[in-house]
DNA sequence: GCTTACTCTATTAAATCGATAGGGTAATAA
DNA sequence: TTATTACCCTATCGATTTAATAGAGTAAGC
């Protein structure tokens, strides 16, 4: 399931790439027009900026601001930064890998072979999308 | 992530599916099998039975056996009847779907055009895959 | 009739999630 | 310089879910 952070943050970037002009958005703007709570929204945008995909300035016309162009923007690097491995278990997961501690033989575990497949589709579909098609 | 509840019960239908006759294997057989706590695999395996993917002998020489082959249990099935629903949001589910409470026009929203494409591919996957292709 | 092995209920510890509160700090305009 | 704006950070909290455990109950078979 998609925790509630990475659909904000989706949402949040969109809505940036939706601009016209690359100008600082403010928070509250952001959290009106989708609907998200404005204080979970801020800690969101935080690690959004800290991961250099957003840019923000403080001071009187301040906010938030996409630093590269939407269309630059794969969405494997968007998900990853939010959501975290795109691998349902983590002995398949590029980024995380991690073994299993149970499960003696990775070559011949079922589930393994079908969490592989899984996760090679889900790859392609984020490295087909750039953050620019989601935009409506 | 994929919980243990699901890849514990898909190493014990695996195992199940190995077996070469369809006579009921002992739950402490298969929990020691696939290092799995006893208990806990119980209750996994009450609710495969009880969504009509297992069957189940009491008494000595009892146990669990699958009651279909494996090549006619499609992943899909298990998956949902294990993990629920396949989609990562529920407004793109197919047996789950539910409207978002944010989110005014689903038509328009960047989550939904995303996930969408996310569970088409997933759904794919689990579609071209029986039981009887995760043993090795 | 006794053993075996499945069946069910209840409980629990730990982790995670989503949200909230409140203060601190830096940048900008006037 | 000063006031304001808006970002920045820490801490906390309740609710939910997850994984596991315990223990008693019940049906089948030798």
């Amino acid at each position: 399931m998609l925790s509630k952070k990475t659909k904000y943050g989706l949402k949040a970037l969109t809505f940036l790439a939706s601009q016209k002009g690359r100008t600082p958005v403010q928070i509250s703007e952001i959290a009106k027009h989708e609907n998200i709570s404005q204080k979970f929204l801020e800690s969101i945008l935080l690690t959004l900026r800290k991961t250099g995909l957003l840019g923000s300035k403080k001071g009187k016309g301040g906010g938030y601001y996409l630093i590269k162009e939407p269309k630059d923007i794969p969405m494997t690097t968007v998900m990853r930064v939010l959501e975290g491995p795109i691998a349902m278990v983590p002995c398949v997961s590029l980024n995380f890998y991690e073994k299993c501690e149970d499960c003696p033989d990775e070559a011949s575990c079922s589930v393994h072979k079908l969490m592989l497949q899984v996760r090679d589709s889900t790859l392609e579909v984020f490295r087909n999308n750039t953050l620019a098609d989601l935009v409506p």
